[in-house]
DNA sequence: AGCACGCCGACT
DNA sequence: GTCGGCGTGCTC
């Protein structure tokens, strides 16, 4: 036999496959992981082929094979071939892409089974001789005990079990075996509900990709629910994705209420030992549930009954580095392959599934009304105005909405999307501003920590006592970011708890459910954080929230950032008044009159899709046009510019005038761990010539070392 | 990606 | 004359 191996080598290789010999002594299968001989070194790989015969005696062998099942079913091995092929990049990327770490072909990555042992009586006649062995013997009366519970007899323990009278066995255990309460508790659908329901529920068995614009307090989880159940009484599984679970806790929780250990939860939070204990109760088929973030699409299912992506609008459904896939994209082919429903939720879908399902691609359906109440109340501060009179980080009218909501003894919640003390340090007299090292872009200063962070890279170096260029002792920080919008607001509010949820708050495991549970649970009387807290969190006590600088957001150079300004705000006001008491935002900043701002606030989703695809039409952006970004990138910035002229030359020779070509320009992060990016922007209708021409450049640039090629067509 | 092979500059 | 610089190309 000789067997076809897509060795781990070379993330920038094309998908190539090298043959080896099948010795008749080990368990080659498709699909398994497998040591070879690979030049000078051993290297892993995954078996993607068997064929008869070995007519080629020079063939190396298989020296050993790594798995006892396959890792990669029928399914997933077509699926990386299509994921290689949409994203251009090497069949091997694909494949450790869509694995976890435990089951990537890699060398040194070791991620065992975690076992415990449990001790129990193997010779029944055995009578005990000591007190010691009395007491242990009274304890392993009722049964099997954990070796681990019974420290106090570990030398009795380890004499009998030498004499063979108490015997040991391992047990494998699941690093994440939550024991749930299974609550019978069902709320009572709305008529919308039921309708989508009804509507979703008739499609079963049928290939049906569904944009379902629901908004905030629709109610869109128990909907999502109730169709699993269903397509769980008919044997079949279903994938849950969620922006990113470990900001969801309250929507996991839901679902474990309803639906016990029935579900796996993969996100980006585990450590590799769990996310490997979660991918196998779903290939062992010990669950039906998946919900998980981006890359859970690639659950090993086999009999899919539905998929449900949960935001669907949000970016983090874009994996940003290779292979720069969409997970919308991947389950729109999975649910084709398996003949099952694609539910797309959103209060704010993005701009392209929603013309999708305006041109009866996805079929669209809708939930205006909220379960309880109705839509916050939204409104615009000008701060501007408010500045005049002296008021500078809160604005007159928030104060005043602030101290009747604490009055109230109600909760609430502020949002600024900027972490750290302030947003720059700066020079008075000179204006030089501290920059990263590394990447060029103004450092932020973080009180807690005395220092300044740079929140691309990371790098970390004290505050300056002095100006480096002018010696002006006159530097100081500029701006405002959470930690110093948490100080002011406790010098404004000092009887009122507050808590603050940020990336600098979060980074110890577990510390996001920490703080929205004590939140939840009235711990704290307001909430002040980034965007992390405008998604999916349920809070029946807030009925108010305030924004501060809520048009920052649309000064980022991305032709999607009024898009991103309107679901943020929209999201974020969502969190108000979801019970049964009147919710209230307010929404502070100094150029309130755009367009995103003034539909967010009317909820308004019609008129800023209408607004803002006039737009994308006349700048030739998505949903219009096709969208693919070509980055060079080096250390050399000389090299990099004039790689990125030869490359946009080329491209403007060869590719035909429908294709507009952008650049090549600085990236919007021009610098980033002292490598410089320029980019190249195609806007395409027909991906075919684009398509061909880049797969030419990524073959030219595979071996240059002084400067990398980096594809998005997925942009 | 590694790692070898290979062809040119500064040294014991 | 050698040691080592890193450009080029191959790995079943």
């Amino acid at each position: 036999m000789v067997a076809e191996v897509l060795v781990e080598v070379a993330a920038k290789q094309i998908s190539q496959t090298f043959s080896y010999a099948v010795p008749s002594d080990k368990k080659v299968e498709v699909g398994k992981r497998v040591l070879v001989p690979f030049g000078s070194r051993t290297v892993e790989g995954f078996v993607l082929k068997m064929e008869e015969g070995t007519k080629d005696f020079s063939l190396k062998p298989i020296l050993e094979v790594i798995d006892e099942e396959a890792v990669l079913n029928e399914e997933l091995l077509e699926l990386g071939t299509y994921l290689s092929k949409l994203t251009m990049c090497s069949l091997i990327t694909a494949y450790q892409a869509m694995l976890p770490k435990a089951l990537k072909a890699k060398k040194g990555v070791e991620i065992a089974k975690k076992e415990v042992s449990y001790i129990s009586v193997k010779e029944t006649s055995y009578l005990p001789k000591t007190e010691k062995q009395k007491e242990l013997f009274t304890l392993l009366s009722l049964g099997p005990v954990l070796k681990t519970e019974l420290k106090d007899y570990q030398s009795t323990v380890k004499t009998l079990l030498a004499k063979d009278i108490l015997k040991e066995e391992k047990k494998e255990v699941y690093r994440m075996s939550s024991e749930v309460e299974v609550s019978p508790f069902k709320p009572v659908l709305s008529e919308e509900q039921k309708v989508v329901i009804n509507h979703i529920a008739q499609k079963k068995n049928t290939f049906a990709p569904i944009l379902l614009h629901g908004v905030t307090g629709s109610g869109k989880t128990e909907v999502y629910m109730r169709l699993i159940e269903e397509v769980l009484e008919r044997g079949k599984q279903a994938i849950v994705l969620v922006p990113e679970i470990s900001l969801t806790p309250q929507l996991v929780d839901t679902f474990q209420k309803r639906f016990g250990n029935l579900i796996a939860i993969l996100h980006s939070r585990l450590s590799d030992g769990e996310k490997y204990d979660e991918w196998r109760k779903i290939v062992r088929e010990e669950v039906s549930i998946v919900i998980g973030a981006r890359s859970a699409i690639f659950a090993p299912f086999t009999r899919l009954g539905i998929i449900i992506i949960d935001e669907e609008h949000t970016a983090t459904y874009k994996q940003e580095n290779n292979p720069k896939y969409h997970a919308v994209t991947i389950a729109l082919k999975r649910a084709k392959k398996h003949h099952c429903p694609l539910v797309l939720g959103s209060a704010t879908p993005s701009l392209e599934s929603y013309t999708r399902a305006k041109l009866g691609v996805y079929e669209l359906l809708t939930m205006k009304n909220r379960i309880y109440g109705s839509l916050p109340k939204v409104h615009l501060v000008d701060m501007r105005k408010n500045l005049k009179e002296g008021y500078r980080i809160f604005s007159k009218e928030l104060l005043e909405a602030l101290t009747s909501c604490f009055e109230r003894g109600e909760q609430a919640i502020l949002l600024l999307n900027r972490r750290g003390y302030s947003t720059t340090v700066t020079c008075h007299d000179c204006g030089y501003k501290v920059i990263c090292p590394n990447c060029d872009i103004p450092l932020t200063y973080h009180k807690k920590i005395n220092a300044m962070k740079c929140h691309y890279c990371n790098y970390t170096t004290a505050k300056p006592r002095e100006c480096p260029e002018c010696h002006s002792k006159h530097i100081d920080e500029f701006g405002l970011g959470t930690e110093k919008l948490e100080e002011e607001f406790k010098r404004l509010f000092p009887t009122i708890s507050s808590v603050r949820m940020d990336v600098d708050t979060t980074t110890r495991k577990g510390s996001h459910d920490r703080i929205i549970h004590d939140f939840s649970h009235q711990k704290y009387q307001v909430l002040i954080g980034t965007q992390m807290i405008a998604k999916g969190l349920d809070f029946e006590e807030v009925t108010l929230v305030g924004v501060i600088n809520g048009d920052a957001s649309l000064n980022i150079p991305d032709f999607r950032s009024a898009e991103k300004t309107y679901s943020l705000l929209s999201q974020v006001s969502g969190r108000a008044g979801r019970a049964k008491k009147e919710g209230n935002v307010y929404i502070q900043g100094f150029n309130l009159d755009h367009y995103s701002i003034c539909y967010a606030s009317k909820h308004d989703y019609e008129h800023f899709y209408e607004e803002e695809m006039k737009i994308r039409k006349t700048l030739c952006y998505p949903p219009y046009r096709n969208l693919a970004i070509l980055k060079m990138i080096s250390m050399n910035y000389e090299k990099c510019l004039e790689e990125s002229e030869k490359v946009a030359d080329f491209l403007k020779r060869n590719l035909s005038s429908s294709v507009t070509i952008l650049g090549p320009t600085v990236s919007t992060l021009p610098k980033y761990k002292n490598r410089y990016y320029f980019q190249i922007l195609l806007k395409y209708q027909d991906s075919k010539e684009v398509r061909k021409e880049i797969s030419f450049l990524i073959e030219k640039y595979r071996s240059n070392r002084m400067v990398s090629l980096d594809v998005d067509l997925s942009a």
